[in-house]
DNA sequence: GGCTGTGAAGAACTTCACAGCG
DNA sequence: CGCTGTGAAGTTCTTCACAGCC
């Protein structure tokens, strides 16, 4: 039984809050604290986390240690994922720094572009190589997450690209629309669209 | 009447693929056109245009200026709009860059920091200022919106700063969850979760 | 004939109320 | 007695089918 989609947008919330949690050195919480911290309402909460089995003892609230545990592993974020990054502009370059605060869910592995005057260069402890190598080094480097913050022109055949060799799961923040079918998964976190949505709202 | 939260998410989706049919000359579409290029459903888009009115002629489809003008005028995006942005690293200097690509629908008009070395440069055409000179430079240069790129340990009281100078809604990038409750609207944009939800559907 | 607009059916998610267990 | 787990009710969004207009 697949989660419901909403549902998973919010485990990385209640992620982090446990992570909170846990570096304040508490050993339980009740699903009104955590519903108040992740902003969501403490009936979701408890549903949400029904759906994972029952993580709870009646009475006394979640184990924050059991509970992190079963929800890192349910997305993934006990292990270290590859990531590769297409476009070393401002906007790469930002998350390959962000990257190695992540403390080792997420490893940045690749950079690429095309500027020959950034190739070469070392950004982030990790040098950065032209496209065109783009095959050897995540064929053999295994399974990959891919970042595209590359211009819009070529934000479609880098999505591509990195789909030929194997990337399934990417990140664009392009301001253009990537969709690969069904076999691959693009995000597009457009800045742009969000302004829009922003001055929507800003108008009543 | 207010539209579903969804439609307002799709809009932009929408507007975005009428500019692009308006730049290529085309001049009417069917709703099955541009579903497609939208990536959602046809009769999905129909019911979410139904909401803004009678827009289409049946037998031919929309007319594209008209249809543009009408999303423009309720998104807000036929005004200017200015925008501050709080922390200028990478990604605050690659979001500077990227608002003078957007006509006119976004204008940079402060940049702040903290930083000495960054005080006083300036970055795509703006003078970077202390947060000390947020309420003298928002308040007397009209509404604003808000762009947060500082490290996440400043993330929230910036966003406080900004809400006391009255901007109502921002977008917040660091990776730490900001609610400034009902009056202010704070959209989070946090690449970590987004990277956690990649890693949850690489796993099947 | 073709394509939009829309009420109705259906699906998905959220909220509720309380049973069930510690 | 407190707080979780859960079926049921309620709400919201999507999909459908076709009537309505060009």
């Amino acid at each position: 039984m697949p989660l419901p989609e909403p549902t998973i947008t919010r485990l990385p919330l209640y992620l982090r809050c446990l992570d909170r949690l846990h570096e304040s050195g508490e050993v339980a919480v009740d699903s009104q604290t955590l519903a108040q911290m992740a902003g969501v309402g403490a009936h979701n909460l408890r549903k949400d986390l029904a759906y994972l089995g029952n993580l709870g003892t009646r009475g006394s609230g979640y184990d924050i240690v059991h509970l992190r545990e079963t929800i890192s592993s349910i997305l993934g974020a006990d292990r270290t994922w590859n990531v590769a990054i297409c476009g070393v502009g401002n906007l790469g370059t930002a998350f390959a720094k962000y990257l190695s605060s992540t403390q080792d869910r997420f490893m940045l592995t690749n950079l690429f572009d095309v500027d020959p005057q950034k190739l070469d260069t070392t950004v982030a402890g990790i040098r950065v190589l032209h496209n065109d190598q783009m095959g050897a080094r995540l064929i053999e480097g295994g399974p990959h997450l891919g970042i595209i913050s590359t211009p819009p022109e070529s934000a479609l055949d880098v999505a591509r690209l990195l789909a030929s060799y194997g990337v399934r799961s990417m990140l664009n923040f392009a301001p253009v629309h990537i969709d690969l079918g069904p076999a691959n998964l693009v995000r597009n976190v457009d800045v742009g669209l969000h302004l829009l949505m922003l001055s929507y709202h800003e108008m009543l």
